[in-house]
DNA sequence: ATTATCTATAGATCTATAGATAATGC
DNA sequence: ATTATCTATAGATCTATAGATAATGC
C-alpha cells in the first residue's frame, strides 16, 4: 500500500485518509491493550470518523486489525532495512537486527508492542523481519559462517527469542535494554555456529548510523 | 488447586465439579479458536452448566480464562516433570524438555495449543516449564556445562524458541516433528555453550521412558 | 451525477442479577 | 436451614444497514 501509486484525485485522497485513520486507530488499540474486542464505534470515534464509514473500508473488525498488523510489520521491516543497508556480513546483520529491534521498543513503541502481541503469528511470515533474516541465514550458511541443519528451525529460534526479548524489554523498561539485547545477540550467534569469542565481539560492535 | 485438599462433602464436590466443568470448557475454547470473545452463555452451554452458575465461580470471562491457562500450565509442568524425574544432566534436561514438549503437541494437543496462544505471557512465569528450566540453567552454569552471562536472557531465548517450534509443529502437522525438535534442541544447547558435536549427540539420545 | 461520509436506528446479542428450584448438612 | 444451581429477564451494548448529507468529478 505505501509503495503503490498515490491517490489520483481529491476523492481518492479523502477515501485513503479515512482508511488510514481507521488503521492508525487500530494500531493504537493493538499497542495499548491488544484488546480486539473493542466496539467498532470506539474505533471509529478514535479515528474521528463516522461510524458507518467503517463499512466502506472493512468487512469486519478482524479484517481491520489484520491490516493494522500488516501495516506495522511493513513499517518495521522498512525501518530495519534502512539501518542494515550498509551491512554485509550475515552475522553482523543478525546481531544488529536484534539490537535495533530492541532499541525500537523506545523509538517505535507502538510497532513493537503490536509485535509483542501478534508477532508469533508472523515468525515465518512474508512480512517484517522474517524474510530478511531468512535471507541472511541462507547467505551465512552458504559461506560457512553459520552451521545449522534447517533454516526454518533457525529462523523460528531467532524470531521466538526476539519476541521474548521484546516481552522482557516492554514489561520492564528499567532494565538495561542495550545490555540485554547484546546478550541475546551473542546467544543467537553462538546458536548459529559462530565461535563464542567472535560472537561476543560482534554483539558489542557499535550499531550502524541512521541513513 | 489439584494438590489442595479434596472436597470434604457432597456439596463441595458438586461445587468443585461445576467449577472444573467451566475450566475444561474454557480450555477447549482456548485450544480450538483462542477466541476469548465467546459469550458466557456459550461457555456455560459447553460446560453443560446453567448460565447463572458462572457467576458463582468467576467474576468475569477474563478471570475464567486466566485460571484455565494456569490450569493448563500446571498440567504441562507436572507432565514434563514426571518424564525428567530420572534425568540429572542439565543439558539433557533442557534438550529432553524441548523434545518432550514437541511430542506433547500430539499427546496433549489441548495444552500445547493453549500455550501457543498464551505462552509468551508466561515465558518467565512461575508456572509451567519456566521455573524448571531456570533451575537447570543455573545448575548448568554453576557446573561450567553452560556458559552465558544472564540466565534471564537465556531463559527468554529458550522459551521463545520453544513457542515458535510449537507454532511450526501445530501449524504443519505433516512435517517430521521429532526431527524438528531435535534440531531445535541442538541449536539451544550450542547457544548455551555446549560444544557443537556434543550438542548434536545429546539432541539425538533416546528420550526417557514414561514413569 | 457520483461517491464517500455521516446520522439514526432496528434487531440481535450479551451481561449481570433476581427469584425459583433442587440438593445436601445437621 | 443452607447453599448451589438453574431459569428468566431487564438493561445495556453492539453490529449492520438504510437513508440523508456533503464533497468532488466531469
Amino acid at each position: 500500500m505505501p509503495t503503490s501509486a498515490p491517490p489520483a484525485n481529491r476523492f481518492e485522497r479523502r477515501r485513503a485518509a479515512t482508511r488510514q485513520a481507521l488503521i492508525r486507530a487500530a494500531r493504537q488499540i493493538l499497542a495499548e491493550s491488544g484488546d480486539t474486542g473493542v466496539s467498532i464505534q470506539t474505533i471509529a470515534d478514535r479515528a474521528d470518523v463516522g461510524f458507518g464509514s467503517f463499512y466502506n473500508h472493512f468487512e469486519s473488525k478482524t479484517a481491520l486489525f489484520d491490516e493494522a498488523v500488516t501495516d506495522a510489520l511493513d513499517e518495521y521491516g522498512r525501518t530495519i532495512d534502512e539501518r542494515l543497508d550498509s551491512v554485509d556480513d550475515p552475522a553482523e546483520r543478525i546481531a544488529f537486527g536484534i539490537r535495533l529491534s530492541a532499541a525500537m521498543a523506545d523509538t517505535h513503541p507502538e510497532i513493537m508492542r503490536i509485535l509483542r502481541h501478534r508477532g508469533l503469528d508472523h515468525v515465518r511470515s512474508e512480512r517484517g523481519l522474517a524474510p530478511r533474516a531468512l535471507g541472511d541465514l541462507r547467505t551465512g550458511a552458504a559461506s560457512g559462517r553459520f552451521t545449522f541443519d534447517d533454516p526454518e528451525i533457525a529462523l523460528s529460534a531467532l524470531g521466538g527469542s526476539l519476541l521474548a526479548l521484546l516481552d522482557l524489554r516492554l514489561g520492564r523498561p528499567h532494565r538495561d535494554s542495550e545490555e540485554a539485547a547484546r546478550a541475546m545477540a551473542e546467544l543467537m550467534l553462538r546458536m548459529l555456529g559462530v565461535p563464542a569469542d567472535e560472537a561476543r565481539g560482534i554483539a558489542h560492535r557499535p550499531l550502524p548510523d541512521r541513513g
